[in-house]
DNA sequence: AATGGCCACTCGTCCGCACAAGTGGCCGAG
DNA sequence: CTCGGCCACTTGTGCGGACGAGTGGCCATT
C-alpha cells in the first residue's frame, strides 16, 4: 500500500518548463515547443499542456501569442519582495534592552485619528528601540486600544519575546488580516533624536493593523531613520 | 456584414457570476449553483463552467471546495490602490514652466550605477519641477542613456507635453514593462532647496524602469517633501 | 519586382465524456 | 442508540476531437 500521491499532470507539466527556464534552456525571447509538440513529447492531452501554458502565461512566465507561439519571459517578479515595515514590526520580538517604555496614555489625535476613536481615549502605548548591531536603526511605537489590550498583558512592561502578531494570535485569538501604510519623510521628534543619536530626516511611517473584518487592532508609528533604511518595491506598468 | 466581437463564452460566464455577485442575488459565503447546475442554466459546455469558476476563484472572487461546492467570497481587493510615484513621473506632461534644465552631461556614480553603464558616461539630464498649484511640489529628474536617447528629441530642450512614457513609445516603439523604486529619507539637495523653497526633510526616490527583456531604459530621482507627500500602501497579511 | 492568394502552422475556445476523490446524509446491522 | 457502509452529490483532473482565427512563408500571377 504506497502512499505516494502524484501532483496532478499540469502542474508536472507546468514544473518541467519553469525548470527549463530556469536552467537556461529555455531563453527569454525564446519560443517554446508549440503545444502539439509538447503533447507529444510529454505524453499528455493537449488539454493538459494548454492549462499548464495558460497558467504560466497567468503567473508571468510567459507569453502567449495567438498564432505565433509561446514565448519565454523568465521568473515572474512576485512584487512581494517588497519590504514592509510595519508588518516586521509586528513580527520581531523585544528584548529587554531594546523595550524602552509601556504606559497607559491618552491617545494623541493623529492617534485617535488611526484607532477611529474620540481623542484622549486612554490607550496603551508600547515604544521599542530597535538596534542594528550597537546602533539604535529604528524607533517603534506601537498603540493598542484598551478592549484589545485587556487580558493580553501588552499593558505590562514586560518583553514580549515572540512579537506582537503571535502574542495576540496566542492569547486572545486574533487574526491580522491586512495592514495599511502611509510612508512620510519628516524629522525625528525630540524623543526619536534622543533614541536614534542622530537628528537626520527619517522615513515616518503610520500604519493601522486590522482584522479580517476590518476593525482597527493596532496603530503603529515607526521612524526609521533615512540614511539606514530604504524601502524597495518592483511593479508591473500596465 | 456585422461587425459585432462577441467576448469569449468562459468570460460572460464570469461576468454573469460577477454580477449578480455584486447585486447581491450571491452574498458571501452562499454557496453557488453546482457546475451542472450552471450549465444547465447557461447552456454551456462544463468545461467553459469550470474554466470561469476557477478564473474567477484565482482572482479572488470566490472560493472553492472540493466535494462541497464553490463559496462566495465577494469583489477582490485589487491592492492596485497603492501609490506609485515614478511611474506617475513617466506619465506627467511637461509645460514651459516646470522644465527646468536639460543637458548632455557625465553620468555621476549613482546613476552611472542604476543605468548600467561605467562612471562618466555621457547621459541626457531632464530636470522638471512639478507644481500643485502656485507651489512646488516636487524634482524630479530623469537620466537617459545616449543609445535611448539618440533620435527621440529627448535631449532637446523642448517639453514633452505627453509625458516620456507615451513620448518614448510613439517615437522609438520602446514598450515600459516594470520599474524598480527605492524610497527612502533625506535631506533636499542644494539645487532641490532651491527649486522647492525648503530645506525640509524629503523623501528621496530612485528608480529604473525597465522593458519586458529587463533592460533599463531610464533611472529617476525624485525629490518628494515629505510635508506634502504620503506613499500609502494596503497590503494582506500572509 | 510587386502583389495577392493559398496553405501550413500557431494558439483560442468549446464540447462531451470519463473517472478520481472529497463530503455529507440516509439507513440498516449490530 | 451507535457505527459503518452505501450512495448521491460535489469539485478535480484528464482525454480526444472539433472549429475558429492570427501569422508568415511560398508561389503563381500580374
Amino acid at each position: 500500500m504506497s502512499m505516494d500521491f502524484a501532483p496532478p499532470k499540469y502542474a508536472q507539466v507546468m514544473r518541467a518548463i519553469q525548470e527549463r527556464i530556469e536552467s537556461g534552456e529555455y531563453a527569454p525571447g525564446d519560443m517554446l515547443p508549440s503545444e502539439t509538440q509538447l503533447v507529444r513529447e510529454l505524453g499528455v492531452g493537449r488539454t493538459t499542456v494548454v492549462r499548464a501554458l495558460q497558467t504560466l502565461a497567468m503567473q508571468g512566465w510567459i507569453e502567449r501569442e495567438h498564432g505565433r507561439g509561446s514565448f519565454v519571459k523568465g521568473r515572474p517578479e512576485s512584487g512581494a519582495d517588497r519590504v514592509r515595515p510595519s508588518l516586521t514590526a509586528t513580527e520581531q520580538g523585544e528584548s529587554p534592552e531594546s523595550l524602552v517604555e509601556v504606559a497607559r496614555v491618552s491617545a494623541p489625535r493623529y492617534v485617535a485619528k488611526l484607532l477611529g476613536v474620540a481623542e484622549r481615549t486612554p490607550v496603551i502605548m508600547r515604544r521599542r528601540a530597535a538596534r542594528e548591531g550597537d546602533l539604535p536603526s529604528a524607533v517603534e511605537t506601537v498603540w493598542i486600544p484598551l478592549e484589545i489590550a485587556v487580558g493580553s498583558d501588552l499593558d505590562k512592561p514586560e518583553p514580549l519575546r515572540s512579537g506582537i502578531r503571535r502574542h495576540l494570535q496566542a492569547v486572545k485569538h486574533l487574526r491580522f488580516d491586512h495592514i495599511t501604510e502611509r510612508v512620510t519623510a519628516r524629522k525625528p521628534t525630540k524623543d526619536e533624536v534622543e533614541l536614534l543619536g542622530s537628528s537626520n530626516p527619517v522615513l515616518g511611517v503610520l500604519s493601522t493593523v486590522h482584522d479580517p473584518a476590518g476593525t482597527v487592532l493596532l496603530a503603529m508609528s515607526l521612524a526609521l531613520p533615512g540614511s539606514l533604511h530604504e524601502l524597495e518595491d518592483v511593479y508591473k506598468v500596465s
